[in-house]
DNA sequence: TCTGGGGTCCTAGGACCC
DNA sequence: TCTGGGGTCCTAGGACCC
């Protein structure tokens, strides 16, 4: 086989502002007159909860400087008429799939890289597809009359210029970024727009006079590595466009770890109620373990404080476990060994090392009842899946005025792999 | 003034072993 | 008075992504 040298063509599909473009496209197909795309708009959370930033904004909004992820509070200081949509993640679930639908009539290789964002692969299909460009046209055309909302498209051979090419033009736009485009396209561009430079690494890069990805691209690499260990030839070789992952379909065994976490509406000053709290979590954690057939062999916890000071801990387990209960005894065991006492904005509990549920080691001090408790956790599973996650709940939530089971991602989770692609 | 939630990977230091 | 050098495992924290 010669193939090993055979250029792919690798594609990358953007949904353009995906959340308030899908809550957009949903009001529009329910019959509103309004369309959220054409004046200043953000979906944000909920301020009284203390969930109070910008998760998605359109376009007029952003001509406000309005930016994800900052306060509700500062983006209506920038747009006083500013209209704010709470969040429907099960309405971008579907609103994904549904693209996952269309993306299938056209190639099974498909890599989900998250809720918006997908990687195709088209290597050695010129047969069925001559012209990429023309291929990628359709696509998007399809997306936009079929389902309502635009996207834009990266053409090249591997997956990050793929990316940075989706990136050049939007909305609803298809770039090509091939390596002999590189640098024309990429080079000029900011050293903060190459995927993998974020906050702390630009001003890093600004100190050694890098200002462009070209800049980076020129660099030597042997400093760079001094400066910024294996990171520093990463952003290297990105910046001149080398990279050479797969196209992989997502597999829940490549799944590293499960975790929710939770700011309360409230600062917790109370250790019982922390607990409750981790309970709420644990019930979420191990219940979507146990969905996909994995124990797990560390269990971790973060806490932030009410000054944003956040720390962890984590305990490496003698056995693997997938039981809410007992997730939670190490839970809130960790939590004890940590807390200083300050009042507590954020609890995360988070299981990882994850290995197959299929056989179970026990050790000989390990309670007799194992059995017993995974048909328990499994029944409640089943009632909960039925019925709603609300059909049982723990008695000490009764009068607490907690939620009961807390963290979000229950039936169809689709793993993110970054720093990979 | 107010600051989400879901992930992955890397690094550094200490413990421990041979 | 002088105190190695690897290797592996564990933990905490930080950086990045969407």
């Amino acid at each position: 086989m010669t193939s090993k040298s055979k250029q792919r063509l690798i594609m990358h599909i953007d949904v353009n502002s995906a959340y308030l473009s899908w809550e957009a496209a949903y009001r529009m197909q329910q019959g509103s007159s309004l369309d959220l795309r054409d004046i200043p708009s953000v979906i944000g959370g909920d301020v009284e909860s203390r969930h109070g930033i910008v998760l998605a904004k359109s376009i007029p909004a952003k001509k406000y400087n309005i930016q994800t992820g900052e306060t509700l509070f500062s983006a209506r200081q920038k747009c006083p008429e500013l209209i704010v949509i709470p969040p429907h993640y099960e309405l971008y679930m579907m609103a994904s799939n549904a693209m996952i639908d269309i993306l299938n009539d056209y190639t099974p290789a498909i890599q989900r890289f998250s809720v918006d964002e997908m990687f195709l692969d088209f290597t050695s299909m010129e047969y069925h597809y001559p012209d990429p460009i023309e291929l990628a046209y359709s696509i998007k055309d399809r997306i936009k009359h079929e389902l309502g909302f635009t996207v834009s498209i990266g053409i090249s051979n591997n997956k990050l210029l793929a990316k940075m090419g989706s990136d050049l033009k939007k909305p609803d736009a298809v770039t090509t970024l091939y390596p002999d485009e590189i640098s024309k396209k990429m080079w000029p561009l900011p050293v903060e727009d190459l995927f993998m430079v974020g906050r702390a690494t630009a001003p890093k890069l600004h100190k050694l006079n890098i200002f462009t990805i070209g800049d980076l691209a020129a660099y030597d690499s042997d400093i760079l590595k001094s400066k910024l260990k294996s990171h520093g030839i990463v952003i290297w070789n990105f910046a001149n466009g080398n990279e050479n992952s797969d196209v992989r379909k997502s597999n829940v065994i490549d799944v590293k770890g499960i975790g929710n976490s939770t700011t309360i509406s409230f600062d917790v000053t109370d250790r019982k109620e922390a607990h409750l709290i981790l309970l709420s979590l644990c019930e979420m954690v191990g219940m979507r373990l146990r969905h996909q057939e994995s124990c797990c062999n560390l269990v971790a916890i973060s806490i932030k404080s009410h000054d944003f000071i956040s720390y962890s801990r984590q305990r490496k387990l003698y056995y693997p476990i997938d039981s809410t209960a007992k997730i939670w005894r190490v839970a809130a065991a960790l939590f004890d060994e940590v807390w200083k006492g300050e009042p507590v904005r954020n609890l995360g509990v988070r299981a990882s090392e994850l290995c197959t549920n299929e056989f179970i080691q026990t050790t000989m001090f390990d309670d007799k009842d194992i059995e017993k408790t995974r048909d328990l956790d499994n029944t409640i599973d089943k009632v909960r899946l039925k019925y709603g996650t609300a059909a049982i709940i723990r008695g000490s939530f009764l009068h607490s005025g907690l939620s009961p089971i807390n963290g979000g991602i229950g039936e169809e989770s689709y793993p993110v792999m970054t720093s990979i692609l």
